[in-house]
DNA sequence: TTCATATCGCTACTTGAATACCGATAACGA
DNA sequence: TCGTTATCGGTATTCAAGTAGCGATATGAA
């Protein structure tokens, strides 16, 4: 009698567990970094949770607060998991320390600092957005090439020219950039500002900025919502 | 003799085959959507791609491409695979025919009719965003509900009550909207605007749209950059 | 007091995208 | 003319994230 075992495709093995989402995810933040999309999703359950809070609520299910989201449950419960606040069966997570938990993940417990490059139409839009401050952010100074626009005031920031760039933001220790400039002059911004002591960039122009190492750029990219709506509109049209 | 054998794993068998990223992919755009990731980055692709050619570059090789860009030659690759027109060894891809197969599987071959909704301080800068003319979009109106507001003109387009807006979005057959206006507003606009007859919305306001099935809304959040930016300077610091 | 149940927290599975790898081929230089 | 090689186009693998299922448990109702 003869044995034929024929392997078509090995069966796949798990050399290591898969991540499994619990609170001690956030024992550790530096070697168990958030997945990125529930880093994404965090500042609109933040939003909820507030006005949820407003409201009288003292806890928050995963299940309420994914229906008013329009998200699965699940994913909802992981991400909430992932903060590190132990939830209670039939009440869901304490509403407070949830909230104050997700926003020391975001680093957002403190406040900070922000200079902004670039005091345009949408620079200035930037300054008079009310959001920053929910997120504990404060534009301490605005900057700007032309001469003209600097020394003019927008919504309680003053303008200042671009020279003067470099020394302020080394001597307020500012480390987070909002890039406002035109394409043609994002490098050279970031390397000015990366160079005073910046470590993140949120960069508004369509160049893509190369920076040295353990500096962050995120792009916002008004063409790339916009390609996935016109994409999405021409497939179903 | 015995023979005991034991299965700890079940070996997975793809009664599919993996999704094989070839030029077919684009003979039925129905059946066979392109991977979100890459429809976001081929404004990035389009942009560099008409910088090569207005440098003279008649070919666009997926690895120079890449090393302008900063992204790995694979992956940008069988980006442009997906597009549909075959490359040539040691050439690239016809730059030409590249950039005008991108552009149409986003629907930016041809002109685009859009509202804004929201002349506020973040809709006026909209009004003057150039970049919107390179995707052959054209905003052919916009509303506020400020009565100040309606009558002025931004930016070569005049401001319109928020009361004519059904009528005319329905007139114009407009099936794209750019909705700016503050959060506790945005879900009655949507609304007016869906019943309108539009398809696409581009919603900057912070709130979560409820739209019937078929609308497609992308929302740009600026909370969800910055989430991303702190999270990592916070994590690094 | 007891039971029904909403919700948590965990494990396992599936899906989608990125990465690795490699043979085929057309352009280029010797 | 002929080898060398950059680049394409395809398959397989790995990885990250989303989804499914289910036992455990505290709450609130009977």
């Amino acid at each position: 009698m003869k044995i034929f075992i024929i392997f078509l495709s090995l069966p796949k093995v798990y050399i290591q567990p898969p991540l499994w989402y619990n609170a001690r995810a956030m024992e550790n933040p530096r070697e168990n970094p958030l997945p990125l999309p529930t880093i994404r999703r965090y500042p609109i359950f933040l939003r909820a949770i507030g006005e949820m809070m407003d409201a009288g609520e003292a806890f928050i299910s995963s299940s309420v607060l994914a229906e008013r989201l329009g998200l699965d449950p699940v994913l909802t419960r992981k991400d909430l998991a992932m903060a590190g606040v132990p939830g209670r069966p039939r009440r869901g997570y304490p509403a407070g320390e949830l909230r104050a938990a997700i926003n020391r993940a975001l680093g957002w417990d403190s406040a900070t600092d922000a200079v902004l490059v670039g005091a345009g139409s949408l620079g200035s839009a930037l300054l008079g957005y009310a959001g920053f401050k929910e997120q504990n952010l404060s534009i301490v100074a605005a900057f700007d090439a032309n001469p003209r626009l600097a020394g003019s005031t927008v919504h309680g920031v003053k303008v200042r020219p671009l020279a003067e760039m470099a020394r302020l933001v080394r001597r307020l220790k500012v480390h987070l950039a909002i890039l406002t400039v035109p394409t043609a002059a994002a490098q050279a911004c970031a390397e000015t500002l990366v160079e005073a002591g910046v470590r993140g960039i949120l960069n508004f122009s369509s160049a893509q900025l190369s920076v040295p190492e353990g500096v962050i750029v995120q792009n916002v990219d008004l063409a790339q919502p916009l390609a996935v709506l016109s994409h999405a509109i021409a497939r179903h049209g």
